[in-house]
DNA sequence: TCAATTTGACCATCTTTGACTATTATATCG
DNA sequence: CGATATAATAGTCAAAGATGGTCAAATTGA
């Protein structure tokens, strides 16, 4: 059997030809190829991880959907995977801002965004026993950096 | 299924083009999208609130009318307390991405600030029982907030 | 056998509707 | 004229509908 996970991910790429994103609707994605909706959770999840370069984005109720966002992949291509993982599941306000400067030495965020992702992980942005305060610094350091990977073609919000 | 609630904001969004307030009867907009008159409270509760920066304002009985004032805020000393008064200790996500909205509309931060901004108050940014994360976030709001003010006073990009 | 895949039951969130309530203007009655 | 009934509006809230998410068990293929 050609995998199904394989046609639906060939049938995602296809969709994204042309544009960095697509929306689709799960229960009717699930519908065109015969299969349990949450059958194309396993697809994002396994195929359009942020790993693999893509962000998910999705909305339930009514009028709800799953868009599908490819991130940018010149050079720094890696570069949020080995962030990523440098961050780990806690890390230091230290550390972090270093990982924050690294950004803007890059020229991947501006003077003003850095100072802002500091802020968000300096240590009175954390009101918890220090070590939580690593592990929490950690999530939100990750989130802000798969923002800033985040490639918006001529999109707005 | 072009979303209905999407729909209706639009068209209040773009009866306020100029001006920044309009008014409009309740039934007779409901009639015009052939949905139920509470369906323009959800609306307006859920796209119009203050967080979003809009103020409601209406009269029943007759000649009856439902006013959408658009708040403007001037980008003066007093916004960051009235901000930070208003995240207080404790703050939910769709709240707190409201008032990022509003900076950006208020020219505050660029898009791309705005966004790093959600991304450190996001749900999966922080991984703790529901009411801690509120608090949480608010702590780290405030921080945000309060560079995003240094910045503009400090001027310098 | 084992890891990847597929499914299904149950959960979370957003939207839409409808029945019932509250308020205000206008008509009517004494 | 003043009190009251009636009509015209808008507000509330909870239930139903519409989606998407999670997780673990069952299945499959190498």
């Amino acid at each position: 059997m050609a995998q199904l996970s394989d046609a639906i991910e060939r049938f995602i790429k296809d969709l994204m030809q042309e544009g960095a994103q697509v929306e689709v609707k799960r229960n009717e994605l699930a519908q065109h190829f015969g299969c349990a909706p949450s059958q194309i959770n396993y697809v994002l999840a396994t195929r359009f991880s942020v790993d693999h370069g893509y962000v998910i984005e999705s909305r339930r109720g009514g009028g709800g959907y799953v868009r599908i966002v490819r991130m940018h992949s010149s050079p720094d291509g890696n570069l949020l995977s080995a962030l990523l993982n440098r961050v780990g599941s806690e890390i230091s306000e230290e550390a972090a801002a270093a990982i924050i400067t690294h950004l803007y030495d890059c020229k991947l965020v501006t003077v003003n965004e850095a100072r802002i992702m500091r802020a968000a992980v300096a240590q009175n942005a954390l009101a918890l026993p220090v070590n939580a305060k690593n592990v929490l610094r950690a999530a939100v350091l990750r989130n802000m950096l798969t923002q800033v990977f985040k490639n918006y073609e001529g999109g707005d919000h």
